[in-house]
DNA sequence: TAGTGGTCTAGACCACCGT
DNA sequence: CGGTGGTCTAGACCACTAA
């Protein structure tokens, strides 16, 4: 262990049960074979707090030097933890006003999961400043067939709910996809709740169902449309669609939905970056 | 500006032009509407370093005492910047080794940019240890069309290198794709070198013709087969492919590479990680 | 053992925000 | 103005690597 640790006084041993927990953890790890900095394990503390709820999505955490001080730490250290979650996106520094949790109800972050983009777009341009027109299909609860369960984690039969819906950008029907959420988070979740929402879907489960989807994981394959697809797609049969496989996360890698998404990409594109 | 720019007796006035120059940009920058903080001026030194061709891919670079020094500023500083260089993929630290140039030929890294994977992987699995082969079925030096010249920012009719291959993974035909290179860079790249290369394409254009790839931007489509298409990737006339786009950059945002690939996702899919 | 990056601290000052 | 995050410094010690 780094021995400052061990043999710092405490310098301000605040009687708090975190700062605490620090220290001994610190200690504990000295030689283990899982040893991790010190700003990791505030980092840990800090995901924590933001999976238990003490800090809510849109709110505001405690400034960095009252971080360092409840966990006994300098504040660069917690500076450090701070940093890592804010590059993962759970939390947003502002300067000059402090650091919060993020949200999906933010402008600047809305549909930060919706890589479809039109085609007139310019290469380095936003997404997403056409008008969109959601039309929720269905909304029901279900049953997880053994695909769904496997993907959610959960066993096959349990309650589901399932939604259907079309996107339209432009007018044009572009995305066709089937939601699946896992029963006890979701229940109450209504089709009439869907219709009235103004604002991006995952903002909703945000704020009424206690769930924020972290990040996610996506397969994207080429399939030809069937009669039924093609139809609400308005597109030829046999058609290529994309395929659009989405599995995302709540905090602390919970799968917390299930998408399968068909796109359609005459007059849209998927964008991807890669580093 | 800081300061402690202006005022600091530059603690070690090496007779360095790079530290000089950072030290007046520095004070230039003070009230500028432009101004970036000492750590992104150094991160822009490295970076042209790089760009330069002073220090190659696969090589240590300076340690940071030492780029400190001749920066004539705090370790510290050099470490930030080193630090968003690592992150942003142009630079590898490796603990009690040093800081060495990012490189396609890095067993860690190869085929960074390849985001195809079998149905069968798990799903937090790495891809590819499957046997991969390549069959170059062109390679010719061409004038630029109107969509590769736009796409690369050269003129059309221009002279570029065009490369038309096959990727087999596990013995079916899973991606054809064509390649254009802008021609300057290229010329000299024959059928043959291609052919007696082992190891990722992007390795061949580090070693042989100064040009790595830094990041790509991709643009993914379904598309139907046509009957030459079908053939060559084995599958059915119009069945759904996935079309992707790629415009590789190399240092400085400079357009390099632009690829036109069609993926057979009929056992493999194309994998995302939305954050 | 020497040299490198990795962690941690303490303290200074700057840039930005709201009051 | 006070409080927040952002930058910069100087110095200490740890962990890892190679000779």
């Amino acid at each position: 262990m780094h021995d400052m640790m061990a043999s710092r006084p405490a310098p301000n041993p605040a009687p708090d049960l975190q700062a605490v927990n620090v220290s001994e953890s610190a200690s504990k790890l000295a030689s283990s074979p899982s040893f991790s900095p010190l700003y990791r394990q505030i980092k840990g503390l800090i995901t924590r707090s933001l999976q238990q709820g003490d800090w809510k999505p849109g709110e505001l955490i405690p400034s960095e030097a009252d971080l360092a001080r409840r966990f006994g730490v300098s504040q660069g250290t917690v500076r450090k933890a701070v940093d890592e979650l804010a590059a993962e996106g759970l939390l947003l520094r502002r300067q000059g006003r402090g650091t919060f949790v993020s949200t999906h109800h933010e402008e600047r972050v809305k549909f930060r999961f919706l890589r479809i983009v039109p085609d007139a777009a310019a290469d380095g341009a936003r997404p997403l400043p056409q008008p969109m027109e959601r039309q929720f299909l269905e909304c029901k609860r279900t049953r997880a067939s053994q695909e769904v369960a496997r993907t959610l984690g959960i066993k096959a039969g349990e309650s589901v709910t399932q939604i259907r819906r079309l996107l339209l950008l432009a007018g044009e029907p572009v995305v066709y996809e089937d939601i699946y959420l896992p029963g006890p988070a979701f229940r109450g979740l209504t089709a009439e709740r869907l219709e009235s929402y103004r604002g991006p879907l995952y903002a909703l489960f945000e704020s009424e169902f206690s769930t924020r989807m972290v990040r996610a994981e996506e397969k994207l394959r080429a399939v030809n449309a069937s009669a039924q697809e093609a139809q609400l797609l308005r597109v030829r049969e046999a058609e290529a669609l994309l395929l659009v496989e989405r599995l995302s996360f709540s905090y602390g890698e919970l799968p917390a939905e299930y998408r399968r998404g068909l796109y359609n990409t005459r007059h849209h594109h998927y964008r991807n970056e890669l580093n």
